[in-house]
DNA sequence: GCATATTCTGGGAGCGTTCCCAGAGTCGAT
DNA sequence: ATCGACTCTGGGAACGCTCCCAGAATATGC
């Protein structure tokens, strides 16, 4: 086991403490920056800590402290997640960069969802983890439910959940959708139709709502398609209805870029030139909008902030600061590209 | 502080002693399933655990043994990672699963390539992870480096690299290679080009040298694209280059996804259908296979095996067992859609 | 110059485990 | 009966840190 005698061989605070002629209390308290250390007694410190290599040893800090000192990012129904979200990536970094700052570890909460909610509260009452991050969660979602019973600092990151008490971080839907369907506008596009998805969440409503509101008064619900899902397939469906119910229509805002790339393929089929007869702009800034054929304008989520916010709001509430659960809404960005 | 005080009345292991009527060592026992351990004592230690909800205090352990229980998965250059490679979720998942079977955690170590290898060292050093999983290094990757000169257990996932001593896993691009070319070969096409990609690593060389070994005498090297990037321009580029050279190209094995979505949209552009006129397959299956209109026939890697057995690699080593060092390669699959 | 507040330091105690040694109990062979 | 080998158990001693108390050193006010 010489891996274990090279790991026993690790300076501790003690061999600090000696080589920098002070007590082990003197170093912990240059460790954590506490105040009522002299210069010289710092300085002697850091000097020796460098000097002997000292890396502290987070399991007895955390032992002593009764804290984890990591944040777990809970990950349920897996595939949907890592493999759909296209933000989910820049999420992940975002956090990571938001409790690196703060020294928190990120510690990867895969919930197999055949297992109960009992042993996700387990994982999580049981010091894994000081604080939780959760993506994407659904309505009633049960974790969610174990995160507010246990009131553990949690925070939501993307749409606000039915969940009394907890943050969470997301974007205007409402602003994004009015904005980038009045610069559809003011393109010259009149004929404007949308289609929706996701209307049992907020962010779905929100989405409709603002282009509602941008079309004002040419509004025409006969030009608004709705369907369940944000998927390419809803696009397809989508548009055909909208061409059948509206031959004439020169504008689209689909509300993923999913479904804009559906659009896209529709309008090829029937010879329909992009931008040149109908403007289609999509929502996401996914790597769907990039792949598009011609690339789709679309709304950039801030998903690197997204994520960053989330995590300060757990810390916050780590460092027992009282934070606001109403909710925090990200600016979005309108990317023009070639559809639009 | 309610958070501390609920923390601090978690049960511990004295507590079970205490309810099961034994000692704290013979609870200890129980938990790591050791020999020596009479049934009555075991039935009363268990019965005592669920009786009181104890949960093992992790950070004790850890300081205890000398160990983290951890496994972190190394993340440089964030951004291609995460966003680019279609599989990496898969292979995230897959690592998880081994891990948490194991009873491990996965913590993410992102790592900002702007710091210099030190502070990655220390981090490696520092007793936050036992062994450490790298996806995607690249030739004289610093932190693999790192890796093979501190002698932590470790596994590449992906592309095998160029340090001695650390095993890898990854897939028979060769074999996958030569397998779809020749079921290309077998519905039919006789001239039949190549994008291919990457050719500084092995991984691009090993799919050059498997469409190579299909083709046999039919091998026309005129009909061989090489370009640099796997990326969906270089599809486009190559195509039109491979359409000049060979106007009666009838089939094209694209070595990633990314490149056959290029080589469809050069085609459409050209007015030559798929599959009727040119068969095209790619390799991935990543998003762009399922994407692509037609969606592509394409090699599938069992991304998340991939992550299993990187992470069962790492965990023999931590058991203290001597791994094969040659690699491991996993099979892929065909799938067939509609592009060919 | 003295009392008092303030800054700084040392080190005991404890966090919840595992490790390991010593000893008690059990069993079969002599 | 006696011995040795094996099975099982208890509990002291770490692991490396933080917390906190007591006391020393220094600054401040009268």
């Amino acid at each position: 086991m010489t891996a274990r005698r090279a790991a026993s061989a690790r300076a501790t605070i003690n061999d600090v403490a000696a080589v920098a002629g002070v007590s082990r209390g003197t170093v912990s308290r240059v460790l954590n920056s506490e105040a009522y250390v002299s210069e010289a007694a710092r300085l002697a410190v850091t000097d020796a800590i460098s000097q002997v290599g000292y890396v502290r040893n987070s399991a007895a800090r955390n032992l002593a402290t009764r804290q984890s000192h990591a944040v777990g990012l809970v990950v349920h129904e897996p595939h949907s997640l890592f493999l759909e979200d296209p933000n989910i990536g820049s999420i992940l970094l975002g956090i990571n960069s938001a409790l690196s700052d703060a020294d928190y570890q990120l510690v990867s909460l895969v919930i197999d969802s055949e297992r109960d909610s009992h042993r996700v509260a387990e994982y999580l009452s049981g010091g894994f983890v000081d604080g939780v991050i959760i993506v994407s969660a659904r309505a009633h979602d049960p974790i969610a439910e174990v995160v507010a019973e246990l009131g553990i600092a949690a925070a939501f990151v993307g749409h606000p959940v039915d969940i009394e008490g907890i943050p969470y971080v997301g974007i205007d839907n409402f602003s994004a959708a009015k904005a980038i369907t009045t610069r559809l506008k003011e393109t010259g596009r009149r004929r404007i139709g949308m289609i929706a998805a996701g209307l049992d969440r907020d962010s779905g409503q929100d989405r409709m709502a603002g282009f509602r509101a941008a079309m004002g008064d040419d509004f025409d619900p006969e030009l608004v398609i709705t369907t369940p899902l944000y998927a390419h397939t809803s696009g397809v469906d989508g548009m055909r209805l909208l061409l059948d119910r509206a031959p004439d229509v020169d504008g689209v805002f689909a509300a993923s870029d999913a479904m804009a790339a559906g659009v896209l393929d529709v309008l090829r089929e029937v010879g329909r030139s992009v931008p040149g007869d109908v403007g289609v702009v999509g929502f996401d800034d996914s790597a769907w909008a990039t792949r598009a054929q011609p690339p789709l304008s679309t709304v950039h989520q801030p998903a690197g902030q997204l994520g960053r916010r989330a995590a300060e709001s757990v810390l916050a509430q780590l460092r027992g600061e009282t934070v606001d659960t109403a909710g925090i809404f990200l600016e979005t960005a309108i990317v023009w590209r070639d559809s639009a």
